[in-house]
DNA sequence: ACGTTGACTCCTA
DNA sequence: CTAGGAGCCAACG
């Protein structure tokens, strides 16, 4: 444990790699916002340090980061991807419907599936 | 050591 | 739908 850290975290590695192992968990067709990747990296408050972990991923590391949406559905800012449109493309590809305002229907394709508490009784 | 800054999320208005 | 504020916490200058 390192001290400079707060104490919150374990340590920032392991949180990272258990993000990047989370992400490469998400099917091609379905995508996942970064707080819910943050519930299941242990650390259900770090959706900002998601994103981090996304921006510092990078090339190397061959993730599906463009599946990793925020939580209203849509796209990552245009500095991420080089533009909307390359994530939209990518999603379109795998089955993602993104509508041309760049909106992921999340009830769709959500990963993991949503609480089941969470459905409506009259949907 | 401290203020700022985010690929975030939530709540109000 | 937009706008602002708060909470969040690691990274950076």
């Amino acid at each position: 444990m390192d001290a400079r850290y707060t104490g919150l975290i374990e340590m920032d590695a392991l949180f990272y790699e258990r993000v990047y192992n989370e992400v490469a968990q998400i099917p091609a067709g379905r995508v996942c916002t970064y707080g819910r990747i943050a519930e299941l990296a242990g650390y259900p408050k770090a959706s900002r340090e998601v994103g981090l972990a996304m921006s510092q991923a990078r090339s190397e590391k061959q993730l599906p980061y463009h599946r990793v949406v925020n939580k209203n559905g849509t796209l990552a800012p245009d500095y991420a991807f080089g533009g909307k449109e390359k994530q939209k493309a990518l999603l379109r590809e795998e089955g993602v419907a993104v509508s041309d305002e760049d909106i992921i229907d999340m009830r769709r394709h959500m990963w993991p599936d949503a609480p089941l508490t969470q459905l409506s009784f009259f949907d």
